[in-house]
DNA sequence: GGCTCTACCTACCACATGGTAGAGATGTGC
DNA sequence: GCACATCTCTACCATGTGGTAGGTAGAGCC
């Protein structure tokens, strides 16, 4: 991909993530990038395949990073909370990306749930798979529900970067990355003890 | 207040949850009210006054709901079950108050968050205290971070809203209002066993 | 009847938006 | 030299936007 193309996909992230798709105007994007309206115009036919370039970058890095993490994640210990802070850092590299996701699925939900069922259904199933067996053989708790579970665990993390910056308002003290690192803490603690049975 | 101006509130609601303030034209509103849009701006002076206004009356609705739910959870028992239960209510009452709150922080974090602040934060401290006090009677665990385990509690019954959309994607298996319920009971359970000690 | 206030209307405006047409520069292969 | 492709530009357009000016119908009051 061409350098123009790629550095109109990186200020296109950060402003659909701030501002949001319908609150970002081609204008200020070809500002950023230092070209006229036209010539951002001639990389990307559309605002709406800017949109959706800028999306399938996202997911790629995603598709990318996910078997890394899932291959390391196999021979060490501790897996799960590995697991956990790995995924969170992927998000927290970049809170844009974070934003960004949830933006989408709220804006336009029926597309962007396919798209990313597809991107994340089936190593969500693989998981699901792992928690089952771990009730079968007694060290998760029969009370979880596998499927909602997991799903709360991408809210968490997910949320946890709008959450960080409520924290820094509410309660006060340190800034927003201080507080990022709390939540990432806490949301694992929750995902974690809720998981497992108490041992001994 | 004027049945015209609720009536435009209550539209306005619907419509910035659903394709954000940027995403809602005030032409829409008053086609779907029925009137003309400058019938629209004479009950509130300009876009931003009507956001101001859909704004309050969702603060306003909770802060005459909350007092009746602290009221009723000081008495019966399972306090915490309850509280979680009565708050997540309030949302999946109405999803687009959840989504509208959540696309108020996202989309003006400094200016949301300060009137969130106001709303929602002596009531936070109030409940910060009440973990405090678990942790020195022994009941709640020490790892808990009071002020992160509160706000992760906000954004996973806020998010239960979002993610019961995605767990019908993913997984499929009933509706959105059924996911709605799952994901709500997962979220509380994950809640009440990463907060208190495990019994015996 | 006259006065005022509320609630709504028609007609209009300035402006920003996404997008197009078409030309000019810059390099690449032959 | 010359055709060709790539990239960027200036100039422009149609449309939808938030918002304004000013008028009208009706209700209540004196």
């Amino acid at each position: 991909m061409s350098d123009s193309k790629q550095r109109i996909i990186a200020v296109a992230t950060q402003r659909f993530a701030t501002h949001g798709y319908d609150g970002t105007s081609l204008q200020g994007i070809a500002d950023e990038v230092g070209m006229r309206k036209p010539s951002l115009l001639y990389h990307f036919p559309s605002k709406e395949a800017l949109r959706e370039a800028v999306l399938s970058d996202l997911i790629g890095r995603w598709e990318t990073t996910l078997p890394s993490i899932l291959a390391r994640a196999q021979t060490g210990p501790d897996r799960f909370a590995f697991l956990f802070d790995e995924v969170a850092q992927f998000f927290q590299e970049d809170p844009a990306r974070a934003i960004l996701l949830l933006r989408e699925v709220v804006d336009r939900p029926v597309e962007t749930r396919a798209r990313l069922a597809e991107a994340i259904g089936p190593w969500l199933v693989l998981l699901k798979g792992a928690i089952e067996d771990g009730q079968e053989s007694g060290r998760v708790r029969d009370a979880v529900d596998a499927e909602a579970y997991l799903i709360q665990c991408i809210v968490s993390v997910v949320g946890a970067v709008v959450g960080a910056h409520l924290g820094t308002q509410v309660f006060g003290g340190g800034d927003a990355s201080a507080w990022i690192l709390r939540q990432r803490a806490e949301a694992r603690r929750m995902a974690q003890e809720s998981l497992f049975k108490p041992r001994g």
